[in-house]
DNA sequence: CTGTTAGCGCCTTCAG
DNA sequence: CTGAAGGCGCTAACAG
């Protein structure tokens, strides 16, 4: 293995010189600055980032805690795209990323758990899909211990930021189109779960919308479960004019049950997943792209280690229409 | 952070001593060990990977490398359950797992590629869905620079190790099932494609079932598409018995055209992914723990970590009737 | 602007 | 069976 040592020697100067240059510090003239690149190209050097790591605290480790098989499986592909958008801008930004799921370090303590990441040299951890009963991350993030970047969780902290889409404005503005595009007052709105906080600010969403214009709405929660918007939609969808669900799988079990029931009424759901087009339908929905969030979320990461100050990052949303074969290849 | 040397000193003794315990190593009395022990659980000591990686160079550091999005995201969930079965493999085997995809290593050279994962302590690499055109990454295995586990490919070296199921086997287990199940002697075949070793070995189980049982093959490239299945059901169904594809996507697209032409043949896929629930249709398809696989990878990479000789293992398949319904909740 | 030096936390001989 | 000492590759003061 070729080491920062072997590139010094090549190079005529002081291994301290070789990884300024390689950091890309000041203090070292172009000359021997151009000499030293040369060499690493020749020996093509790359520096170990376990050593960094090591010995420097701060060389930029990072976790991606996923919250996986919440729902159903079938939303794999929201995880699958959050994975990959962040792993691309990880190594973009030239952070060492490790990937976690929940189930990894459920029941185990707080202090187990930083103990835990303390000993991989990890100092940032991003959080996928925290919801109110996860106790135990909460106490982690509130132990302020580690760099945290909430993904579509509303709290922000010295050290922790929240990154994701507006999910209350996402929400009125997909209802509000599918209602206009198809009139209508009275509204059956199936909602994700009490503990989602994604699914709070798409609920407050609602009702703010209704509240303003003047609909009916009847809510229910779906819990995120295709096959309880299914029942739900059994039961209440006769006498509504619009169905407004909180999660394209939701919007597929309400759709499902429209076309056993034999009537017609507009839906909308929120994600955007492919996976939707085999519903076979068109309907509305809010398109979000998750790996651009988590690409963000990267981002934000970086800012946070760098000393920047939690803030609260907000990313824009598209509404579109979603049709099989648009996007089945 | 707890140090190896704050337990050291809390036990009273040296820190090879505890070093020892950590890892298992013989030459330590039981009266120390147990000392030690109780000192690790009292502060709660986590030995730092990142240390132990670049002490010694065996501290078990592989990368996942994982080529997505190969045909369509409507298979995240494969590589969903790759990663999730192999990530928790490894940290049960205590092996620091780090994750990379295909696209974050294309056109580089091999050398570039080495000396990356040589520059983090890689020391081995767990291959998900190489094909016969990925040039490099062939280029790479063949180096012997790293231990290799390749998962659906049939090549074993000195450090190459290959893991899967038998598809030959499977792919004449289900076609035969769903042949005897339906009468009628003509297959259509949609293969995937020319590239995959997967689909060549299904292919080839399909060549033998129909010399031995004397029945008509068709046999057209779908290359894992969903489109490309439907038009050439499209296309050649009509007067064919049976029509057995090469994975559940295809089989989906099969279904579809068939259901367009309103007409019926028995469909049978390959895979068992959940997403075929939404086909809303019965049909009998290889149930392939994804997840089961990738843990046997990381199985065999230790294996292979530990000295062992590259081998084949392979894992045991499954034939299944899926309905949707069983399948979404 | 460049080189020297002391660790980071752990592993691993090698004496005792 | 136990402990002391020398590195792994790199960073970060601190001298020169």
């Amino acid at each position: 293995m070729v080491s920062i040592k072997d590139v010094a020697k090549h190079a005529g100067v002081a291994i301290s010189t070789v990884s300024k240059v390689v950091n890309g510090y000041s203090g070292v003239s172009e000359a021997t600055k151009a000499k030293v690149q040369e060499a690493i190209r020749e020996l093509n050097f790359v520096p170990n980032s376990i050593a960094a790591a090591l010995s420097s605290k701060k060389a930029g480790r990072i976790a991606l805690l996923l919250n996986m098989n919440m729902h159903t499986t079938a939303i794999d592909e929201m995880d699958m795209q959050y994975l990959s958008g962040g792993i691309h801008k990880a190594q973009e930004q030239h952070l060492d990323l490790v990937t976690v799921f929940f189930s990894m370090i459920q029941d185990k303590t707080v202090e187990e758990i930083i103990q835990r990441f303390k000993a991989q040299n990890i100092e940032g951890i991003i959080l996928y899909g925290l919801s109110k009963k996860d106790k135990v991350l909460w106490q982690l993030v509130e132990s302020e211990e580690f760099k945290i970047v909430l993904v579509d969780v509303p709290y922000t902290a010295e050290h922790t930021s929240s990154v994701g889409v507006d999910h209350k404005q996402a929400q009125m503005d997909v209802a509000q189109r599918t209602i206009l595009e198809n009139k209508g007052k009275k509204i059956l709105y199936i909602a994700g779960d009490r503990n989602s906080y994604a699914a709070e600010a798409k609920l407050q969403g609602m009702e703010e919308l209704v509240e303003k214009k003047g609909y009916q709405m009847l809510v229910r929660y779906g819990d995120f479960s295709e096959r309880k918007a299914r029942n739900i939609t059994f039961q209440y969808a006769k006498n509504k004019d619009v169905i407004v669900c909180g999660s394209d799988l939701m919007a597929i079990g309400a759709m499902r049950a429209l076309i056993e029931m034999d009537i017609f009424r507009p839906v909308c759901g929120f994600d955007g997943l492919i996976l939707m087009g085999y519903a076979g339908k068109q309907m509305n929905t809010i398109r979000q792209d998750f790996a651009a969030v988590s690409a963000a979320a990267v981002e934000e990461m970086q800012y946070l280690l760098q000393g920047g100050k939690g803030r609260c990052v907000t990313l824009p949303h598209k509404i579109e229409r979603m049709k099989y074969l648009d996007i089945i290849c």
